[in-house]
DNA sequence: TTAATATATAACGATGTCCTTATACGTTAG
DNA sequence: CTAACGTATAAGGACATCGTTATATATTAA
């Protein structure tokens, strides 16, 4: 009867992409593209605080984005595929080509000038 | 100084990855890998309400990541870019092989059992 | 053991985001 | 012109998400 039309995978898709659709975990990410880091250097590297990187790093590792190594107190993490990376690289060529107008994008919440983004 | 380290490129970029990372959007861009549609055939292939859909279509023109072309009172949209296809088809595999986990990573705002989609 | 260091979790406030229900706009048919 | 159709926008509520400030856990040092 195909009712609905949204197969569960989309659900699960759009959620993986969320991954990335964060600043502070895609400057994670992007910090972890140079090479595996301990959460204090992520936190240095990105300037975000202690507990929020630790939560987004939760987030990257709970789906897969990130994997997590222990190496005495510290934890040390990096990018679990080379896929992970690739994605990266083409949303930078994205950007640079086709989607100029991202930062116009203000669907939803106009951006009522300096919003808060601190 | 180096103090803050979130070149304005994060932002901007989490923005561009926001546009896969809504079912709804994500469910669009889906549609459209199969080839170029009027606003009517996504709402139909897509289940989605017809002022969803379209203000999210907007949000994806916006971006950059469809194109429009209208014809006659119809207006048909198409993915822009060969690259806008390699994500998704990178997010497939990225979810077959390394992100199985995604659908229990419940950072933030536990799923509380069916929440409400739709 | 106790203290110190590194990382993780909890609770809560402040927005952001998405969807729905009207309604407006634009184009073609009669 | 007027009606009908296809698409777009607006306003509003419901909830999700993010960041911060405590605080907890784990591991090593003394």
């Amino acid at each position: 009867m195909l009712t609905i039309a949204r197969p569960e995978g989309i659900t699960v898709k759009a959620k993986l992409f969320r991954g990335f659709a964060d600043p502070s975990r895609l400057a994670i990410l992007d910090a972890l593209r140079a090479r595996p880091m301990t959460v204090g250097e992520i936190v240095e590297a990105t300037g975000l605080s202690q507990p929020n990187a630790s939560s987004h790093l939760a987030c990257l590792h709970d789906c897969g984005l990130v994997v997590r190594e222990q190496d005495g107190r510290y934890v040390r993490y990096q990018i679990s595929d080379r896929r992970v990376s690739m994605l990266l690289r083409l949303g930078d060529e994205l950007l640079a080509d086709v989607a100029r107008g991202v930062y116009e994008c203000t669907r939803y919440g106009a951006p009522k000038a300096g919003r808060g983004r601190r």
